[in-house]
DNA sequence: CTGAAAGCGCTTACAG
DNA sequence: CTGAAAGCGCTTACAG
């Protein structure tokens, strides 16, 4: 392949400047008319591609583009419908202010590279959802971009997005108990970043390294205690499917005495809940109530209507990409609000 | 806020040259590991951010992203399931080879503007099933980077990912016609570009910009002519949700005859038949057999289970960025099999 | 309205 | 193992 082409080339063909000949593209009413047509005739002559945007982005000091860190694995992240609803809102976002999006590989333990946070082109970070302790954390902060924390522990010097986390678990879990269950099981996607799956003990418990769990426990827990309710199983399903959720649900209807309630963390494994208390011939809510988080659009749709915590996914993205793109980091964490949707499953 | 720090701020301070504190973060072997640490050290106390991507790109030739251009607006894109597994092949190899993935927005007609596209730093784009004729494909092709198109028709120079949409769509219809059906309808997303809604007549039908709509539609088609059925109604959802199917439904089912079957262009569509099924109060598969397409992992969990076509979606992900990581673009398509998974909704 | 000039921050053959 | 030098392709104040 021939040397590429270069702006240069087509103001020499054109017979112009080379700055006549970028003004063309980047403020066009700035040149005159004929000078316009005579650049873009030679850059159709020539078929060139347009100024290269990484020497434009050098120049400017702008890249165009957001960054993503995503809950560990992206696969992961592309599996879970919450997540995927809150990338949708950032891309809205971004699509407003003509701002690409860009999907961060996050280091796994297969692969800890860092390089592609550190190399990547963006102009600012939107981090969601990551364990304690992170190394790819550690690796945004370093490149001292303008970050936005999200569902995560606010750090100084960066913006903070989170919702009631705390307020909602308290809601769905005292809306359970108000019903009079006293055995109520607890069901968690994963508390840390690693494989573990089972009954969690109370040393697993002090070792939670994901936030968002953490956050939901302590709600629960509270109402709990305001119910005179000293310990109740919590079974740790190490993933965030439908089938992880009716795994999860086996152990716990498997208890002696059964659980008459379980209480799930995320709609996803409350709907693998209502998938094995069908297999197992239990009426919900009759023999069994079921409620989750999230308010996932699947929520309205299971059989019965699952009981869940509302939040706006879709609105939490939204309100990230804009703290972004506005600069200005609030110096307090933006807490956006949970609300209880009691539906037929409770 | 003061100047921003350099490599050469970093050198300076370090009393080494330029190309050597470069070294550091390239090809850290190659210097002495006494150098490295001087360099290292410098860097921390200065804390200096690490060579920036940009200028490192436009000096490698090389931006470490590829783009992805989603079917029109990218929160259409995010809910459907079918186009976010296909985002999950693509990141999962993506991650593989270091890679991030950048989101590009589309044009729509609210803001038509295609500068994000222009200016967006990849090395590469995977267009996914794009209308014909839409603007931001001439605006890739004016950029003459390597290009995959995913569900497109093939264009010269650029490598093209099918999968056998029309056999998929003769399979699975000519299943529901070998079970006796005389009656039925077919539900469609969208065919074109619009917000057409209703049933599709000749002159709807000959001003399809959906390839993929056309290739399943042409798969019913020849199922319907082998049986010797020469006109059936198709309902045009506008959309791909699962309400949109509903709606769809429910035309079709107030049809005289009532039709004894309907076969849905997409999974969604199909849930949507099977809840309005329900509303109506008919027995699946007794008094209406439903079929998708795309075998969406929600399609074995419905109840009855949905009978559908078969694609492997992560799969044609991780092909489309194998296709362009690899360079050298085939010069025919690449063809990915379907294949019909009868279950108990027909 | 047009153009000469400086500079964005880095990498990498090349010479020593 | 280390450093001087060239150059990646562009934008934009500035002067005319």
């Amino acid at each position: 392949m021939a040397r590429r082409l270069t702006l240069q080339d087509v103001a020499k063909r054109a017979g112009v400047s080379r700055s006549s000949a970028s003004y063309v593209y980047t403020q066009p009413e700035r040149v005159s008319a004929e000078l316009r047509a005579k650049v873009l005739a030679a850059a159709a002559e020539l078929r060139y591609p347009g100024p290269d945007p990484v020497a434009a982005s050098l120049r400017r000091g702008r890249a165009g583009a957001l960054g993503v860190l995503f809950t560990e694995s992206l696969a992961f992240a592309f599996a879970d419908p919450a997540a995927v609803l809150f990338l949708q809102g950032i891309a809205a976002a971004g699509q407003r202010a003509d701002t690409a999006l860009t999907l961060l590989p996050v280091p796994t333990t297969f692969d800890p590279a860092l390089t592609a946070i550190r190399n990547s082109v963006v102009d600012g970070v939107i981090v969601y959802s990551l364990p304690d302790g992170h190394p790819a954390l550690q690796a945004v902060a370093e490149r001292r971009l303008p970050t936005v924390l999200v569902d995560m522990p606010p750090a100084p010097g960066t913006a903070t997005l989170l919702i009631d986390d705390e307020g909602g678990a308290y809601a769905v879990a005292a809306h359970v108990l108000a019903r009079g269950h006293r055995h109520v099981g607890l069901l968690a996607d994963r508390l840390a970043a690693d494989d573990a799956r089972g009954f969690a003990d109370a040393r697993r418990l002090a070792r939670m390294t994901f936030p968002v769990s953490r956050w939901r426990l302590a709600g629960y827990e509270r109402a709990l205690r305001e119910h005179g309710i000293a310990a109740v199983p919590l079974y740790e399903a190490a993933g965030n499917s439908v089938q992880d959720g009716a795994t999860g649900a086996r152990e716990l209807l498997a208890l002696e005495p059964r659980p008459t309630a379980i209480v799930a963390m995320t709609d996803q494994l409350a709907r693998g809940v209502l998938l094995a208390a069908a297999e197992l011939g239990l009426d919900v809510p009759g023999e069994l109530a079921v409620a989750g988080f999230d308010d996932l659009p699947e929520a309205a749709l299971t059989v019965p209507p699952l009981t869940t915590v509302h939040q706006d996914h879709v609105g939490k993205g939204a309100e990230a990409a804009r703290l972004l793109l506005e600069g200005e980091a609030p110096p307090e964490p933006v807490v956006l609000p949970t609300r209880l949707v009691a539906r037929g499953s409770t």
